[in-house]
DNA sequence: ATTGATATCAAGAATTATTCTAAATAAAAA
DNA sequence: TTTTTATTTAGAATAATTCTTGATATCAAT
């Protein structure tokens, strides 16, 4: 159901080619990817707008919104959300999880260790299904770190 | 500076005694953590607000916003976000991470196993500080799972 | 107890991210 | 081409949360 989607866009999207019940490898869906591909600093909808905007001065905040919803449903893209704030958007397929530095707001994707599985760790109740894991963490980052020692050693 | 506010709730929350630094234990801070503590089923801001009206019928819901946000700055609570819908509210702070049932919508805590700590799978970027750590899954739990096996074996 | 300073509360307005609605457009099927 | 269906667009609507402001309550000192 889901592949023929990525295939298309795998297939670098040609805009009269997929369908998949029903659903369109359009140019707005394929510049929201492409958007997404291009910087992979979890844009915001609203960051991912004014990309697209620039490439499709016609896009509307609408249509950022319902493409990123189709891809992610698609399976081709994964909403991040961070605390209260605004949902981020992120091309890697791979478990991962998230780090946000509260200093300069930056999101990096956190890597699974070898042969380790997060499920591992926790306590998991008998008999129940998981379908999605989220893993947020927040702090400061390497470099505000570091900038951070230099500059003022209050602390 | 927080471990001022912790005593006074702890010690029964006496209305006339706490302060810390300026904060001081009100009867509506005392309502709202003891609304917590009475069902531990995360209940969200609103849910807060129903229960704790029950008990002081002239709170107002940006009290209890309010409060939410004081106890959680105190660290007496954690607000639990579980994808965009709205925070719930917890008072277990021990490490655990939330589970959300999607057919019955109810949230469980799950404990951290023995001996296993969330950072061990992870690959974190050298030099980071962490300060907080999210964990959501998302899935079908035990109960719904079985029932969903018996009523409708169609999956 | 009275006073003055500060913290908190309460009601409603404002904000923000997101979803919904409805009409216009584009693509696919017939 | 005609018909059907999916998608886009603009703007309205929604929902959670935050902000603003004036009223109350508490505290610290007199
Ligand atoms: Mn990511
Ligand atoms: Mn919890
Ligand atoms: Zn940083
Ligand atoms: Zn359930």
């Amino acid at each position: 159901m889901v592949s023929k989607l990525r295939q298309d866009i795998a297939a670098k999207g040609e805009s009269g080619g997929g369908a998949l019940g029903g659903l369109r490898m359009t140019k707005q869906r394929k510049l929201v990817y492409d958007v997404l591909l291009d910087e992979r600093d979890h844009p915001t909808a609203t960051e991912v707008y004014m990309r697209s905007k620039q490439r499709m001065s016609s896009i509307s905040l609408a249509t950022v919104y319902n493409c990123l919803e189709t891809l992610s449903a698609a399976g081709l893209v994964k909403q991040v959300n961070v605390g209260r704030d605004a949902s981020r958007y992120c091309p890697n397929l791979a478990q991962h999880a998230h780090f946000i530095c509260v200093k300069c707001e930056q999101v990096l994707d956190i890597d699974l260790k070898n042969d380790k599985e997060v499920e591992s760790v926790w306590e998991l109740p008998e008999g129940a299904r998981i379908d999605q894991l989220e893993v947020a963490m927040k702090g400061v980052c390497p470099d505000c770190n570091a900038a951070e020692k230099e500059v003022g050693g209050n602390g």
